[in-house]
DNA sequence: CGAAACTGTATCTAACACTATTACGATTGG
DNA sequence: CCAATCGTAATAGTGTTAGATACAGTTTCG
């Protein structure tokens, strides 16, 4: 699968639970959904949970759902979650004490790329997940489907 | 060194050049404030100079210099330059069609990954260039330093 | 009770990305 | 001619990730 993609799956994961939202969903049917490993979505699970957007249940019949209401959960809480912090990084390498640009460099450094988490910050806090799961809704909807209605509505 | 550095780098090199505005500045020179190797440098060098933000002379006493004025010259043009594109991506696994989250997933994630590759956009382009060199002047002379006066900007 | 279906980890492997380094041809200035 | 540089290829080492198998503990249900 494509590096990185571990913000992109904890958001259709976390839209699934808000989609079927109240029902205890397993991992081997989150991960028919991604199409991937149950191991991999109890993994992200396992963030989801230290960080209190998701309760797990053990035992048949078990499974995850939401810790809260889909419209308190922002995809900023996914993002912070899943993904430690920045997607760009400060080298560490020591600076050059001969080089007045270098050693003025890591504070600049430092505010442009604060800065920017600010605005990736602002951006993703400004969906819910009630929003994606209304969306799936939609086009559900506006698909021509539901003869056989009651589709299993994730997988399995 | 630490992944994904790239951007980083970018940023100390053409702040660098920007500093030493109109000079010829050698990868071994900008190596030496970066800490890194020289080939490292020419390689991120070859991206910027492919995007049109530096001009490179072979030869003895070759090197490199900004194309443009350092007022013209964004982060975003340097994030373009080097980076491909979102820092996030998406899974190309196939849909389950069995799935109406995984159905309507795909589009979902494209445009709030779109949007938030907007909001860094919007955020790097509010930094040029002539601001960063500005800043190392002031954090320099701020510096109880010159006494030496006339120190190599760079390094060597 | 005992089988079945989960969760939560640990471990291992393969693929991938990135940095660093060495090497070499081509170019240019002194 | 010689030295310093660019541009690029090839290679090695490191770190990260997804995928997969295995297993102990938990819970439901017949």
């Amino acid at each position: 699968m494509a590096p990185n993609s571990r913000f992109a799956v904890a958001v259709h994961v976390m839209t699934a639970l808000a989609y079927n939202r109240g029902e205890w969903i397993s991992s081997p049917a989150l991960a028919e959904s991604v199409r991937t490993n149950p191991v991999v979505i109890r993994r992200l699970l396992g963030q989801l949970r230290r960080a209190g957007l998701v309760r797990a249940r053990t035992g048949m019949a078990g499974g995850v759902r939401l810790a809260r209401r889909p419209e308190s959960i922002t995809l900023l809480d996914v993002f912070r979650a899943v993904e430690g912090g920045s997607p760009f990084v400060l080298p560490d390498k020591p600076e050059n004490k001969a080089c007045e640009v270098s050693c003025s460099m890591k504070p600049l450094l430092a505010s442009v790329l604060a800065e920017t988490d600010r605005a990736i910050s602002r951006s993703l806090e400004k969906t819910r997940l009630s929003d994606l799961a209304r969306e799936i809704t939609a086009a559900t909807k506006s698909a021509h489907v539901p003869k056989t209605a009651a589709v299993s509505k994730t997988a399995r």
